[in-house]
DNA sequence: GGCCAAACTGATAGCGTTACCATTGCGTCG
DNA sequence: CGACGCAATGGTAACGCTATCAGTTTGGCC
């Protein structure tokens, strides 16, 4: 979909900033930047011709194209965006409401939305959401800023009264990272629980068959797909599933540090700990250190997620990844996906993409130190 | 700026999707947003008027304001941004240049610019570039997506050659939290130099006599600045610089692992330790413990800039907070006041604003454990 | 009370693009 | 061989807003 222009043309548009008002056809134009019409009449066609090669319509000869695309070259031409919005007459604005300004993740998040955007041409208008602030302000204040849809990433997804508020409000929502099983909202995720599955049995196959397991955020779905993950994978390999190995977190790094003591202090600790999320997995490496526990000689640690964190500390984290921003991009594909459809009447049905994962070996893992007890359960 | 309209008008337009076929008065229009006719009609006043009033000019009359105010919000009326900036004649595009996209810096940075921009209505283009890019291409690729002007976030803004490519191409920038003196480059930032001397004069009024220092990144100008910071609330109270508490870091986590190693190495370690970011203050806490020394008990750690880092470690890092948002949303201000000027024909000297900053307390610092050594030097 | 300036308000003409036809050209078939 | 269909192009009229300038009030003052 990307205009593609090849040539690096460093154009001659250095020093014109003097030169450029004497010939100004119209007084209200104010930067002369080239119109479609003036690549129109350069190329000896329409404008109608040049809006058609720039948006790509299959109508167009291949020599007319040519001739245009040599004109758009010539002049440096770019399409405005506003005229563009304004004629198409399908001003679209979607939302992006986030919670959690904090996260490394947001920024990831955030780039590959606006690009997204960007490329399909809608308004992306980025908006905060403090726990102080009412549900029912945040929809207000979206309908009074005509936004036409909303992304909700983490924990926001998980929101079921922001969910309902949205859909009394008419307001259609895709859902991004959440746990939930497919239903009316769209939404875009990884496959939480084959993720944690994937993870687990790399941590059995390693050798180890005392792992530990910090668990998520209950108030966030995908805690528990990844909690099964641990469990299936655990289950599979004839490794008993023991609670004293499990711990609650709440996805803060101070919770990590809790889970973790308390893991550690056992009388017979495990000898890798996975977490369910990097900030988590820090808090670990953090109190194995304290403890003066080598990481992975002594414990491995995983955490899920890889975010700046994992690549921040030392050892970095083996982990998983999520591909944030293909996750953000897809988001704002399906939500203006949705939108056009319920324009045009047809509502189909949400979609449900889930993208794909990987499993990041840093070095923080590695087999376990004493060998593996014998046999299984 | 912002237009309050209090009521909270759930507004009627819940089922319109089928409804509002019937009545479109044009045959393009999509979905039947009120105008700014529409509202105009319903006021009873010319169109012309009620732009007045949404663009705060003053010239409107107290009472027409109300009117107008009051359709607006019985309408739910919201210009159409397209429309504004395409009438407007000067579409402004400025380019958001980033190369850390890891850093937590980044999302703040985007959510206040990103804000601003939609303030100023201008369009925000967030581009990355890698290491491997060549600084022309990346001028070209802006030159060619009539980029008006750019935003250099550190530690782009220290990059000479980054700058000078701009400043040939004509494309006016400006630096954010850079360390360089003001130049003919607009620029935004803090007085690093101030608040590296304020955290120390701290430190030494907590009663530290022996505190070590992390040099910053020296690529980065800002890192001098600290450092002289450092050096001047020392020389002030009558304390040696010594070379030995001193090392050389580079904003990483892991160099400051080394660093802070380095230092704690010593035969008479200091009681004290600045780091000139987070991330190595972090790391720096992480030594600590590994090396049985309880944070603050043993060793006040500080850091600088006040990322999500720093509250998401335990203890919580005493820092110096950047207002990086407002200076996000300045930088964006500062340009396009920049390029109106320019416009306008008459360029003003450069802005170079400086924001302040905080010293922001937490749990890492406290006084020293053994009475401070008598005397000074 | 009338006149003038100043304070408001309105009519008109675009801004750059695309939607929707109308038109042209050209090969094909009856 | 002329009508017909299709493909490629062009003309025209918006899209929703604001700049500009031309009215129309209003109020002050003699």
């Amino acid at each position: 979909m990307t205009n593609d222009v090849a040539a690096i043309s460093a154009a001659p548009l250095a020093i014109e900033s003097i030169a450029a008002l004497s010939d100004t056809r119209s007084s209200r134009r104010q930067r002369n930047a080239p119109t479609i019409n003036d690549v129109a009449a350069h190329a000896g066609v329409s404008p109608m011709t040049v809006s058609r090669v720039i948006n790509g319509e299959q109508v167009v000869r291949a020599a007319t194209r040519a001739k245009v695309d040599a004109a758009i070259a010539a002049l440096n031409y770019a399409p405005s965006a506003a005229a563009r919005t304004l004629a198409g007459g399908d001003e679209t604005r979607i939302g992006l409401l986030y919670s959690n300004p904090s996260s490394s993740y947001l920024s990831e998040f955030l780039v590959g939305s606006l690009d997204q955007a960007s490329r399909s041409s809608v308004d992306l208008v980025v908006e905060k959401w403090d726990e102080e602030t009412s549900i029912a302000s945040v929809v207000a204040h979206l309908l009074r800023g005509r936004i036409d849809g909303v992304i909700l990433p983490p924990p926001l997804c998980d929101l079921d009264e922001m969910v309902e508020a949205l859909g009394k409000a008419g307001i259609p929502a895709v859902a991004v990272a959440t746990g939930r099983a497919p239903s009316a909202l769209a939404a875009v995720s990884i496959d939480d629980r084959q993720a944690a599955y994937e993870m687990t049995r790399h941590l059995i196959s390693l050798g180890h068959s005392r792992i530990g397991f910090i668990k998520g955020n209950p108030n966030q779905t995908a805690s528990a797909r990844r909690f099964e993950g641990y469990v299936a994978a655990l289950t599979e390999a004839g490794l008993p599933v023991q609670d004293e190995l499990i711990a609650q977190g709440y996805f803060t790094y101070r919770s990590g540090l809790d889970a973790a003591e308390h893991i550690l202090a056992l009388l017979d600790p495990p000898t890798a700990i996975f977490a369910s999320n990097d900030d988590m997995a820090a808090a670990t490496v953090a109190i194995a250190h304290r403890s003066g526990l080598d990481v992975p000689g002594d414990l491995t640690v995983c955490g899920f997620d890889d975010t700046s964190l994992a690549t921040t500390i030392w050892p970095e984290l083996t982990t998983i990844r999520q591909p944030i921003s293909a996750m953000a991009r897809a988001a704002v594909e399906v939500l203006v996906r949705q939108l056009k459809g319920r324009r045009s009447g047809d509502a189909e049905a949400a979609e449900h993409l889930v993208l794909d994962h990987a499993l990041i070996r840093r070095q923080s893992d590695a087999a376990p130190r004493m060998r593996p007890r014998l046999g299984g359960r």
